[in-house]
Parts: structure tokens; C-alpha cells; sequence
DNA sequence: GGGTGCCGTGTTGACGTTTACACGATCCTG
DNA sequence: CAGGATCGTGTAAACGTCAACACGGCACCC
């Protein structure tokens, strides 16, 4: 059993700090839990011991006696995605000063997966969850998400759960950037985006249609991609829609990766941004400010997304008792270069 | 206590799941784990009341009798690089399989953060660790790794722990790269690249000088920036060197954010790549084909650090007790047009 | 037909911590 | 100076699970 790297340590228990310094396990555990019914020169030696032997409470005995471990899960679909980072980054600031722990989760998008985090999360008696679902229609997610019996808050996705959720704005500035690409007299522009099995899917589609809808201009389905989110589909539907018989003038990438995809695609087939194509990213602004010409970006400030979550979490979990709250964050249309008049041909 | 959403239910425990099963814990518990020893009649009625109840083993119950949390604690100095976020799922992949799952948590480049998450990986019972510090010299956190009494791998560091190590080779790939830009011509070139507290930033120097000993160029300590990796540092670095007396006519931004942050400052000064400067990039393959020109960029495979980090650590898990291994991944060298005869003036 | 095993199940500490309760000592108060 | 309050500390039960042990019943064997 022992020999383990480096060292396989037994870690020392509260009764070992007791013995060194001479006092009682009840004694040391106040000293821990610093409440001040401690005479300060027991204190001092209790403290001594503790730093002597490395001592650390053991989370699962602590959790045990008390119901709270101090951890916050937070379930993302996939880690690699800057823009499930940035919510991470954001939700730590905020959680992080009040002594909670955040924990990262990748499910590689898969509602199986996420099943098993948050049975995960059950058995680990997690405090909180912040989730984001790859799918609204996998029945055995949400299921799960009942039964969790401790707060959890939902980012962006539309649920049948009672939990507080955190949505974007998704629509306004599909519409914005269409009005301005129908303006420029483009007739037939291409999205690719997030399937319906999600509302930033559902929304961005129902945006476009809307603004299509409203200068009369006539909805041609074909145009319309919402499929998988990833840098592959993405370059795969940018090609197949620019290499068709009749292909669009103009290309929006609403989603970071798919934005990935089809930039490669358009270089690939050597067509120039803008005289060739005009084209729109999405989530990646900084990708957009560093390519020749720098591309107009549908952006949102996610690390605000992630506080604002975790401000919701922490509400609950100090014992806020009212019914799901929602909060929409905006999104800006970061407008460059990438876009222009259509050619005439 | 109650109306917590999504509920607040209270978990139920072994002892509910025998009541309504009309069993005792230990048969409970013996279904729950799998064991053979139970009637298949018992065991059908045991798991009908866990599926009615949706009951999930208390993690801090069963840690505390079996030392075991079947949880990897991975620590990342930035949760938004996708750097790291590469290795984190090359890990998983292997470690899923074996039942243990994979928490990631971002230090934001603070020490301090590192030993509050090495401390709070002791408390929680971790199995084991991986591990990437942002600072070697930092001998708190060192302490704290070898306190640790479960296996835990570093990835690129050299630190005197007792501990397997995967290293990421830096130093070939800059020598060639140097060699490279010397026999176009290139006579000055700047290196910016993370600081000499680890190892990627001493041997990404040392790699640099020796490639400009062995041709023989005087080497100017001035074209050296080997500080923090930040976007920011790496745009102001490059602004710097590049509006200094005599700027260099090469740029190796070696690391991801240094990289974005270099590109940036070469657009904001409205120079050419490579009629105006040569620039070479680093660990974003992807972003240097995207923009235009290409980009050549020294990459290397993260997810395969991951796995490899994870194997080893998994055969530690298993009892392996040798002595610390460490493992040599290489680096390529994506040759692209952003590298040319620097201009006469 | 009485022992011998084995099978299926129940019972019971133990893991390390927190916390309510107990208790002796000290301090104040009338 | 007696009695009560307060302070500091010790004691013990409980949290939910696992696993060693115990035990009743049945089949098998000679």
C-alpha cells in the first residue's frame, strides 16, 4: 500500500493534532472552525500542531456531519470552447471570495455524459450547480436536474426545470446584422448555426427569418443550417452552400467554432473577404479583430455571463426562497470590415 | 431549510432505500456495489426502490469508508487557453474509461490560488492530480505537492518533487526556426515568450541563443522579453520592440496569448507580414492558418500531453511503485508564408 | 438422520468530523 | 462568602456507507 509517489502519506486526522498538542478532538475542531470559545494560548499550540503535521480536514468526514462541501459544479459542453471558459473565469470571481470552489466539467456534448455529471454531482453533495445542456429535448438531463435537491442555474437553455437561468439575446443582433447585409443588397445570405435542439439555435434562425420576413424578402431553407455546433460542420455547410448552384453573397457563422470552420472553408476555396463574400463570426472577437480584412463579430461579454450566474447561485444558496428568476444579457454587433455590397454578376 | 429550488429534497440514504425494499442496509449495499452475493429476486426489488427513490450513494458516506473519491483534480493555470484546456481533455478521455472523473480548476496564474487548490484536493480526498504551476520558484506550492500522499503528475515543470513528468520539447523547435530566419537574412530577432520561472521560458531562450552562438550572431539581450504570458504583455512587448532604435525584423511570439497579443500590435502598426516583418506564432495552429497571411506557428500535440499525463498517473492509481518517470513530447514546426527575406533598407 | 457447508441476509463497528451537552474552574455579585 | 454566570475544555453521538462477522435455513453427503 505505501511506495506511492511521493511518499503515500497517510494524512494526518484530527486526533493526531489533538494528541500534539495535548487537547481534546473537540478543542482542535474549534480551532478550525475559529470559533472564538478558544483560550488563545490553546489556540497557539492547537495551530502549532496543525502546521507541524500538515494537517487538512477531511472534506468527507466534514461534509458528512454538516451537508455543505463548499463546491460548486459547473457543467460545460465542451472545455476547449473559449466561450464556456470565459463563463467559468467570470462565475470563479464571484464564488471564489465566498469560499466556494469551482469545479469544471466537460461533457464533450454529450447528454450521457452530463447524466453522469450531475449523478456525480449528487453523490458528491456539490452545493450548486451552474449547467449548460447540449440538448433541451434529452428527457434523462433534466430528470436528473429535478432531483438534484440543491440550486442550480441554467445558462441559456429553455427547460421545463424550476431553476434561475442566465439567456443572451440572440435574435436582435442576427436581425441588426441582416437588416444591414439586406441594405447592402445582399439577397441571399447563408446560416450556419446551433441546431433547434437549442434556443441560441432556435433564436439566431427565428431572428433571421424575422428580418428576412420584414423587408419581404422570400426564406430560402436551404440557406439555413442549424446543425451541430462544431469547426467541422462549420467548414463543411460553408462549403456545400458556396459551392452550390445557386450560393449565397453573404455567410453568417453565429457560434465560435462553426465561426472557425467556415472562415477555413472560405480560405480554402480562395474566395476574397469581402469582394467575394461578405461574411459575419460570432463569440470570437478577437479571432475577428486579428484576420485580414477584420471580420464583423456577433459578440457577448460571457465573463459577465458567468457572474451574473453565479450571483444568482450564491443568492440561493445563502437561502433565497422565491420563484426562477431570469436574466437576459445583451450582445453586441462588433461592425468591420468583412462586409460589403454583394458583387454583381 | 425547505423550498430551495429545485425543491430542496433532502437526499435519500441507504437506510430509505432498504425500508422501502423491505431489506437491511447490507443488502443494499451489496447491490449498490455489485456484488454477487444477492438473490436475484432481492436484488430486482432493491434496485426497483433505488430507481423509485433515484437514490445516489452518498460520495462522503463511501470516501470515508474506503478512501477512495474515484475524483482527479487537474490545475490549470488559465481555464481560457486552449492550451490547457487540450490537455484537460486528453485526460479525460483517459481517465473516463476507468470510472474517475476529472475536475478542472484554474489558478489564474497565482500561486496562492495553486496551494488553496492543492489544500482543498487534500480535504476533498483526491486520487490523484494533474497539475501545471505557474511559477516553479514558488516553494509553497512545492511543499504543498509533496504533502500531497496521492500520485500526482507535472506537466513541463521542473520542480524537486518527487513525481512523475510529461515535458513538451522547447527548445528544437526555436533553434529551428532561428535557423531559419538567419539563413533568410535575419540578423535581429525578438523573442517574447513566458518568463524564466518555468521551464518553457528558459528553454525557449536557451534554444533561441543557442541557435544564434552556433551562426555566430552577437546576441542582444534587448530583443530577449521573457516575462509574463499575457496577451497584453505580448502586444506591448511587440509594440515596444518594434518602435525601439533598432527594431529586430523577426518576431517569435512563443506562446498562445503572447501570440495573439504580438499579432494584434503588428495590425495596430499597420505593418506587413513578412514584406514588413517576419513573425512566427506558437500552440494556435489554428488561428495562424486562418489568418492571412498563414502563419507559421510552432505547434505541439496538447491532447496527447493529457493522455500520456493521464496514463501515467492511471498506473499509479493501480499501484505501480517505480521511480519518477518522465516522458519527452515533441514539437512541430508549421512552416507557413509569414516567414521571408527581411527587407533592405 | 445428523453433521458439514454454503447461501443469502442481518447486525454492527469504524471512518473523521461537528456540536450539543456536561463539567470543573474562575469570576462576579449581593 | 455563597451562589450563579461564564469560560474553557472534554465527551459522546450522529452523519451514510462498507465490510467483517454472525446466523438461520437448506441441501448434500456418508
Amino acid at each position: 500500500m505505501s511506495g506511492k509517489l511521493p511518499g503515500g502519506r497517510r494524512q494526518p486526522t484530527i486526533h493526531e493534532v489533538a494528541a500534539t498538542a495535548g487537547v481534546s478532538i473537540g478543542t482542535v475542531s474549534r480551532v478550525a472552525s475559529e470559533s472564538p470559545r478558544v483560550a488563545p494560548e490553546t489556540r497557539a499550540r492547537v495551530l502549532a500542531a496543525m502546521a507541524e503535521l500538515g494537517y487538512q480536514p477531511n472534506a468527507a468526514a466534514r461534509a458528512m456531519r454538516t451537508n455543505q462541501t463548499m463546491t460548486i459544479g459547473f457543467l460545460i459542453p465542451d472545455m476547449t470552447n473559449q466561450v464556456f471558459a470565459r463563463v467559468a473565469q467570470g462565475a470563479e470571481t464571484v464564488l471564489a471570495p465566498e469560499g466556494y470552489m469551482l469545479f469544471a466539467f466537460s461533457s464533450n456534448r454529450s447528454p450521457a455524459r452530463e447524466i453522469e455529471f450531475l449523478q456525480a454531482a449528487r453523490q458528491r453533495q456539490m452545493d450548486g450547480l451552474i449547467v449548460t445542456l447540449s440538448d433541451e429535448t434529452a428527457t434523462g438531463t433534466i430528470e436528473e436536474i429535478a432531483r438534484m435537491g440543491v440550486p442550480v442555474v441554467v445558462l441559456d437553455r429553455e427547460i421545463p426545470v424550476e431553476a434561475d437561468v442566465v439567456y443572451s439575446e440572440h435574435m436582435q443582433p442576427i436581425e441588426t446584422v441582416v437588416e444591414q447585409l439586406l441594405q447592402l443588397g445582399h439577397r441571399r445570405i447563408g446560416l450556419i448555426t446551433a441546431s433547434h435542439n437549442i434556443r441560441p439555435g432556435r433564436d439566431r434562425v427565428a431572428g433571421f427569418k424575422r428580418a428576412l420576413e420584414k423587408a419581404g424578402v422570400p426564406i430560402d431553407d436551404w440557406l439555413i443550417r442549424a446543425r451541430t455546433q462544431s469547426a467541422e460542420r462549420g467548414m463543411a455547410e460553408t462549403h456545400d452552400l458556396l459551392t452550390g448552384p445557386n450560393p449565397p453573397t453573404a455567410i453568417l457563422a453565429a457560434g465560435s467554432d462553426i465561426f472557425y470552420g467556415a472562415l477555413k472553408a472560405v480560405r480554402l476555396l480562395g474566395l476574397s473577404i469581402p469582394d467575394d463574400i461578405s461574411f459575419v463570426g460570432a463569440d470570437d472577437a478577437l479571432l475577428g479583430e486579428l484576420v485580414y480584412p477584420p471580420i464583423t463579430v456577433i459578440d457577448r461579454d460571457m465573463v459577465e455571463v458567468g457572474r451574473q450566474a453565479a450571483g444568482l447561485l450564491l443568492e440561493r444558496l445563502k437561502g433565497l426562497d422565491v420563484p426562477p428568476r431570469r436574466i437576459m444579457l445583451g450582445s453586441d454587433v462588433l461592425l468591420r470590415s468583412s462586409i460589403a455590397a454583394p458583387k454583381i454578376r
